[in-house]
DNA sequence: GCGCCATATCACTCCTCGCTGATATGTTGT
DNA sequence: ACAACATATCAGCGAGGAGTGATATGGCGC
């Protein structure tokens, strides 16, 4: 019975887990931080964010599939978006948080940096 | 001079990009939920979860480490609690983010799940 | 059609993190 | 002081994911 309430407990943290996860990854706020800017186009963000293209497509795809950006083709260019306003207000208040908490994130050093 | 300004964001990313870590585990994000309603002792924590206590408490210690949550030591448990409002508003825009991106991020699997 | 550019995909390696099991520290009663 | 409970720590294992390099696909202009 508490099996019950935990699996579906569990489903819920899982997806949040996974959403997180989505974040959770220098490469990919660094997309994500670009694109909050102004759409882009694949090549365009591999120059701002110094990552390698198939290092940024790689991430992009993700970002893609699990709704977080949303494409566009135009002509042979393919321009990256930001795919919902939410997520900028997630980003925003992560930077809340960290106004808080930045000093002791930076020092756990239970798990490395980056 | 792109270097400046890199490094001046990536500073920034992996802060952010750590603190996104610290809630992309389906085990903190179990303790946190639990901890959301009201402040535990870790054996209660332990009980709710259904995790093991060593795991439990190598999780917590990075989560006061981190500043998400804070203890207090009563007789002979130790109560953990939320240590900041904004945690619980952040986990709630991540909720209403799901709403939104769900089918996406379940149907994701460029990176396994859980 | 061909070469060029933009993007995507694949195979592989390395590293990090999460979990477990055993053990240590600490606190409260008796 | 000792026993019992609550919590913390540590070593080691195992797995997942991030990055790279090479390569494939696809649209555009000549």
């Amino acid at each position: 019975m508490a099996q019950l309430v935990d699996d579906r407990k569990s489903a819920t943290i899982e997806r949040r887990a996974k959403l997180f996860r989505g974040f959770a990854d220098p490469s990919r706020l660094a997309i994500l931080g670009a694109l909050c800017n102004e759409p882009l186009a694949v090549h365009e963000i591999v120059e701002r964010t110094e990552l390698s293209q198939p290092n940024v497509s790689n991430h992009l795809r993700c970002l893609l599939d699990c709704g977080l950006v949303a494409s566009d083709r135009e002509g042979r260019f393919i321009r990256y978006r930001i795919s919902n306003p939410r997520i900028t207000v997630l980003l925003n208040d992560v930077d809340a948080l960290l106004d808080v908490v930045a000093v002791g994130v930076e020092a756990c050093d239970n798990y490395r940096e980056a």
